[in-house]
DNA sequence: TTCTATTGTTCCGTATTATTGAACTAATGG
DNA sequence: CCATTAGTTCAATAATACGGAACAATAGAA
């Protein structure tokens, strides 16, 4: 039976823009599914991050920021099911904007590590 | 004679996150300031993005862009009498961040050109 | 000094955007 | 059908951005 639901909108690779991708990348939340679907292969579901580590997130809040990042181009869609199958698009965005999206991940990694030491030489200090 | 006026807050280069680089940079007037500084050795006043080619800017709007884009450590402001000398912490920058900063003003640039190209494209169709 | 022009900041009302609970729509399985 | 599950939409509220007007600080002229 075809999909009763409106087809999810993705920007071609020509459509996407920086300020679109830079724009979704600067919130925590989308950060945070962004990696996680960049680091695997598969896909994951929307309600997945429903309960995040930093406190439960409203799915309405979710289904918002995933809009935000399908429409900003960095990530597919697919409907399975009642559910959303949602993979990273690291090839267009490869082939469109080089190594920049790596870049960014690989920063706030990076940016982690960093908070998680201080974290802890507070927590343990003079070793 | 010393300043009367509050000093200009800096973060040290441990401070800046990518999460303040990445808002900054996803606005165009911003992205357009910190182009032109990125661009040259030397310093620029605020006053100097007062007419851009989009239209006039307000001064009150552009302090505040001045004000994130320091704020966010991108650029570092000095005072010189009753100016604003505005310089890209390039080397700052660079030792937090890598070649991150500037793959993006690449890829914005990319992204102008590439606008500038359909542009053309559409105003002589069939040349 | 006092006046004036220049540069940038602050204040504040308005406009836009983000958040989220509640109601809703589709698909699946009994 | 009915219940369940996954996401979306709506609407009220909260937070943020924009920009004009008043202000503050400096430099230079009178």
């Amino acid at each position: 039976m075809f999909s009763l639901l409106k087809p999810l909108y993705h920007p071609s690779v020509n459509q996407i823009t920086v300020q679109g991708i830079l724009c979704a990348l600067s919130d925590p939340v989308r950060v945070r599914i962004f990696s996680e679907l960049a680091k695997v292969t598969c896909s994951m579901n929307c309600s997945a991050f429903l309960n995040a580590k930093s406190g439960p997130l409203p799915k309405s809040t979710l289904s918002q920021h995933f809009k935000i990042l399908r429409e900003a181009g960095l990530i597919r869609s697919e409907r399975k099911g009642v559910e959303l199958l949602n993979f990273a698009r690291c090839e267009d965005l490869q082939k469109r904007f080089g190594s920049m999206i790596m870049e960014i991940l690989q920063a706030y990694a990076k940016e982690d590590k960093l908070k998680a030491n201080e974290a802890s030489a507070t927590r343990k200090p003079k070793r």
